[in-house]
DNA sequence: TCTGGGGTCCTAGGACCC
DNA sequence: TCTGGGGTCCTAGGACCC
């Protein structure tokens, strides 16, 4: 049963690129938030050994002798052109899963291989025609396998884009395999891809071929898991609806080192104002709220602090309020003085469904339902005038937030924004 | 000077219980 | 002074992904 898994080619310098064609042919990075590292890199820049996530200026003399293009992340832009292209690759297949922001498995079941190929090219035809954006496709029986075909089909030009695994023949197929390293398989990473080569395995053939029980003994279930699923057997079913985050996250790294623990509440204040604000989204309650504040670990020769808190809810909640009162008394817990800080953070824990919610026994249920539609309020102000227009009172909202990220070169944003549309003369 | 953010899953080990 | 064995639950941390 063929998976097609189909994804951009440096996606967000691809998107940059749709708005911006004096940008096609020439070096161009995509940075992180705060102009970091870098996050995105086009062909030309890979090809001149820029790695992936190197910070930004450790490559910016490179950067200026080659000519290197650098434009801060412009989300928006990325998650709406993502949308559009989910939405067009959802006509392939009844069965898709939005794996990340620029890929998507989608079941071809019952399809034949030649006929495979034909859809694959179709879809990468008509995300090139109608949004602009360069995609591969890599089609195999299992979503492993679909992944190395993707990789093929990217990496090797023969395949012009699509890779259908079952139509290579077998001698071939074994060729391929032999000659891939074995950190290129989905859920290899680099311990892994260390220890693998302490006991021999270095290629993916050399995977494929390992007893997968004492695999397991050895590593975990994942590797026998990735073992089986290289030979074929389908282990990693398709996950067509998007279920609820279990965790929600927000952090983010400081413009400028933070002193005062008023700055750091003023932050962690966002953030969860933020991480809330999507808990409702998904129409879910947290029981516990976890802040963390920490130094720039990477300067060493400053005194280090990090911590840590987690504080547990008498009952779940989705009320921004309540956890803004929990984020204080962790922050007052853990804060030091004498310390600059870079990043500060907020996880929602033990997430569960709004609805299977108990009533606390010694709540007032009336509050309650005021609490929520001050919530749902809240929600659409924010949603109609932008983000954090509103916020529940919080101390210290002065303008500007000297922390606050920086972003020296972000695109507009031509998708979502009427004053920002991108303007399209024709000739 | 300048090093991202948001997720998932699994395991080891401690706490606790009988 | 001597100091078991087995189970469950929880959490921290590690590994991975994009």
């Amino acid at each position: 049963m063929p998976i097609a898994l189909i994804d951009a080619n440096n996606f967000y310098v691809s998107c940059e690129r749709v708005f911006r064609p004096d940008l096609e042919g020439k070096p161009v990075v995509v940075l992180s938030n705060n102009d970091g590292c870098v996050v995105a890199r086009s062909a030309e820049v890979k090809a001149l050994g820029v790695a992936m996530g190197v910070p930004w200026f450790q490559i910016k003399k490179l950067a200026q002798k080659e000519g290197i293009i650098a434009l801060s992340s412009n989300y928006t832009l990325y998650a709406d052109m993502s949308q559009r292209m989910m939405t067009i690759l959802s006509d392939f297949s009844p069965i898709q899963e939005v794996y990340s922001i620029d890929e998507c498995f989608l079941d071809l079941h019952g399809v034949a291989p030649e006929q495979c190929r034909q859809i694959g090219q179709t879809a990468r035809q008509r995300i090139r025609q109608w949004l602009g954006l360069p995609v591969g496709v890599g089609i195999a029986p299992t979503k492993t396998l679909a992944k190395l075909a993707n990789h093929l089909a990217k990496k090797q030009p023969e395949y012009a884009g699509v890779c259908v695994w079952e139509e290579i023949p077998e001698q071939k197929q074994a060729e391929i395999l032999q000659q891939l390293p074995v950190t290129e398989v989905w859920g290899i990473g680099r311990q892994w891809g260390k220890r693998l080569q302490e006991i021999g395995i270095l290629t993916v053939w050399d995977l494929q071929n390992a007893d997968p029980r004492p695999m397991r003994q050895r590593f975990s279930i994942l590797m026998e898991r990735m073992i089986r699923e290289l030979r074929g057997e389908s282990c990693i079913a398709m996950e067509e609806v998007a279920l609820p985050k279990q965790e929600i996250q927000s952090s983010r790294s400081f413009g400028r080192p933070v002193k005062t623990m008023e700055e750091l509440g003023e932050a962690i204040s966002i953030y969860i104002a933020r991480a809330t604000s999507k808990l409702r989204r998904q129409n879910s309650v947290a029981a516990a709220l976890r802040v963390y504040i920490r130094t720039n670990p990477f300067q060493t020769s400053l005194p280090q602090y990090q911590a840590a808190r987690t504080v547990v809810l008498s009952q779940p909640s989705q009320d921004t309020r309540i956890f803004l009162h929990a984020g204080k008394l962790a922050l007052t817990q853990m804060y030091r003085e004498g310390f600059a800080y870079a990043k500060a953070g907020v996880h929602l824990l033990e997430i569960s469904s709004a609805q299977s919610v108990q009533a606390d026994l010694f709540g007032d249920a009336e509050a309650e339902s005021r609490a929520n539609h001050l919530m749902a309020t809240l929600d659409q102000i924010n949603a109609r005038f932008g983000k954090s227009i509103v916020q529940p009172g919080i101390a210290g909202w002065q303008e500007p937030r000297g922390w606050a990220m920086k972003r020296g070169n972000k695109s507009p944003a031509y998708t979502t924004r009427w004053a920002e549309l991108a303007r399209v003369t024709l000739k």
